[in-house]
RNA sequence: GGUCGCAUGGUCUAGCUGGUUAGGACGCCUGCCUGUCACGCAGGAGAUCGCGGGUUCGAGCCCCGCUGUGACCGCCA
């Protein structure tokens, strides 16, 4: 069986020629005599009719209905003057067929196939298959391929080898929760799926490749996010003899020819700005900003550490900052019940409520508009940047919970009023200089930042000493952002094991524990291994930016559900005892 | 581990203070229709109101529990 095209592609160019295609039934219109059908396939839409000239295809048609798959042929021909649509892209002609074959009927779908087709997500995930005709899913994957395809293009071009690292490793602490394989040969051990090829990649500079890279599959076993799956895809890269600014350049020049080849801008790499970290988390209270959005973060710490209105007092006090968002235009758009609103979202931030106040032509009014005399509320603007019409969001206490607040509220003020920048629909960022560790209050104890291998800043070396601070280092590591969302992390690695021993040492690992969980890397950086750094960059969340969508399952063929379930296939599921008894394991009953 | 929201024919929904044969649109079925491309006209079928318990003379609506689901915090090499 064969067709001579997709039927998506008939044009003009067609003209008086006999085609056969295959596809779809996307509508049926009968006229008793006349029946017409528009035919569906990946490349679009065509229409067909059918009448008495043709008695058998009429006879078919009559019994066609919604996502029949038919094959038909038929010569193209001009419609008539009064005929043509210009609605369609093949409006100036239609297929008038002379034989017709349904390959294959269907029930009536769950849910019409067209795009913004309002059903319910689980819905759509159970019949996923029938979700992925629709053609804004069509042109997302298709975005998402071209993604891929240009990464390969560029990376092949630019000396880079394509190399396979393994998928059953070793289980390491640090990081999310690994997913486990058990062994059947090995009762009691078990593989992890790798959150990252990180050790990997390392060790394949220590090899001599000089330029890695991958299209890699990680796993992560944590709670999802509408831009997190459990298993997601990354560019994963890696180079010797690189310094950080030159890895930058190089992700630069690839993120250039992506997006001419997938979206068809010219993005003009010169004007991406390059933030320290802790530039970021003061202007924006987040490392990822969404740099569409104009208005910042303003640090009023010093403005009112002696005000009157003792939640600021206190505040500061108790060690912690105060600080403020003037969100434009925001007076007229929030009532009180709207900003009720918001505070009670920003407890999940951990903030206790929300101070606000609205400014106006005779000065800032509200709650606590009454504890600030002239002076202090026109000091008080000028610290936020404030204009008349603005509202005042203010943040007081922990640093951190501050930053949350205060970047969620930017984020949701901006989305709520507009106030994102449309001429600006890339706004990307190179977030840099890192510190080396964070505090963890889960473990109790400091953990690093981006990863257990990241180099410390030159100058930060002697931190690791002893006697020294080490969680005063900072980092040779850089993140890249787009629109508010973190496309990409990388650093420059530790190649030297003194190095090495010293970062575990500062994360709390004996060199018994290092030894066990990291022995073969340490013992690798025995044997001359070069400097070294890359990135990897979330294609999954570029490919959701690029298609404009707002949540990741939208670019993924099979994804999961927020609770890591998948509707269609329904996994996971339990499996068969002989199957765990293979594997040495036991699940009681549930329940 | 935690917070907030949601659940009504196949799909999307209406159903404000408890009292309706649970309404509408789309879809589906039947008949008619030679120019539609969101075709049209006439007629028809279709709902355990997620599940269980409670309050009440009476529950789609109120209360409790469970289940499913969305977003998020914690978590994220």
């Amino acid at each position: 069986m064969k067709r001579t095209n997709y039927a998506g592609l008939i044009d003009e160019t067609y003209l008086n020629q006999t085609v056969t295609l295959t596809g779809w039934v996307q509508k049926r219109r009968d006229f008793g005599d006349l029946i017409f059908v528009d035919l569906r396939d990946r490349e679009g839409i065509v229409q067909l009719t059918f009448n008495a000239t043709n008695a058998d295809a009429l006879a078919v048609a009559e019994k066609v209905r919604s996502e029949y798959v038919l094959k038909i042929t038929g010569h193209v021909i001009e419609r008539a003057e009064n005929q043509i649509n210009t609605k369609i892209k093949s409006g100036t002609i239609e297929v008038d067929v002379t034989e017709a074959e349904i390959l294959s009927t269907s029930k009536t779908p769950p849910f019409y196939i067209e795009d913004d087709v309002n059903a319910n997500e689980e819905l759509k995930l159970q019949y996923r298959y029938l979700d992925l005709r629709r053609p804004e899913m069509q042109k997302n994957l298709r975005i998402r391929s071209k993604i891929m395809s240009s990464a390969m293009h560029f990376m092949d071009t630019h000396d880079f080898i394509n190399i396979e690292t393994p998928v059953l490793a070793k289980s390491t602490p640090e990081g999310a929760r690994d997913y486990l394989v058990p062994s059947r040969v090995f009762p009691g051990s078990f593989y992890a799926l790798p959150q990252s090829p990180q050790l990997f990649k390392q060790l394949l500079m220590g090899a001599g490749f000089d330029r890695y890279f991958q299209i890699a599959r990680a796993f992560r076993d944590e709670d999802l996010r509408g831009d997190r799956q459990p298993e997601f895809t990354q560019m994963d890269v890696e180079t010797s003899f690189m310094t950080a600014d030159e890895i930058r350049e190089l992700v630069n020049a690839w993120v250039k020819a992506m997006m001419h080849d997938v979206v068809d801008f010219d993005l003009d790499t010169a004007e991406i700005p390059t933030l320290t970290w802790q530039e970021s988390m003061d202007r924006f209270g987040t490392d990822k900003p969404d740099l569409r959005i104009a208005y910042e973060i303003k640090d009023l710490s010093e403005t009112v550490k002696n005000s009157e209105f003792g939640v600021f007092a206190n505040a500061i006090k108790g060690g912690g900052v105060v600080k403020a968002l003037a969100v434009p235009g925001g007076a007229d758009h929030y009532s009180r019940k709207d900003i009720d609103k918001l505070t009670k979202y920003i407890e999940r931030f951990g903030a206790k409520g929300l101070a606000w106040m609205k400014v106006a032509p005779e000065g800032l009014t509200g709650p606590i508009a009454k504890f600030f005399d002239d002076e202090a509320q026109a000091a008080l603007i000028a610290s936020a940047d404030a204009q008349v019409g603005d509202l005042l969001l203010f943040g007081a206490g922990r640093a951190d919970v501050v930053s949350a607040t205060l970047d969620y509220l930017r984020r949701e003020t901006a989305k709520a009023l507009d106030l994102i920048d449309q001429t600006n629909p890339w706004a990307f960022a190179w977030i840099v200089d890192w510190p080396l560790f964070e505090y963890s209050e889960d473990f109790d104890r400091w953990i690093a930042a981006h990863h257990p291998f990241t180099m410390p800043n030159e100058e930060d070396l002697h931190y690791l000493n002893d006697g020294e601070d080490p969680h005063k280092a900072h980092a040779q590591s850089y993140d890249l952002v787009l629109n508010g969302y973190e496309l990409g992390s990388g650093s420059i690695r530790i190649h030297r094991m003194d190095i090495q021993e010293k970062m575990l040492k500062a994360l709390g690992f004996t060199p018994e524990k290092a030894h066990e969980a990291f022995g073969f890397l340490l013992e690798g950086m025995e044997y001359g291994f070069p400097p070294m750094g890359g990135i990897a960059l979330g294609l999954d969340r570029l490919a959701m930016l690029l298609a404009g969508q707002e949540n990741i399952r939208e670019v993924i063929a099979f994804p999961k559900n927020s609770r890591a379930t998948e509707p269609m296939t329904e996994a996971p599921t339990r499996v068969e005892g002989k199957q765990l008894n293979e594997l040495g394991l036991f699940v009681p009953e549930a329940e």
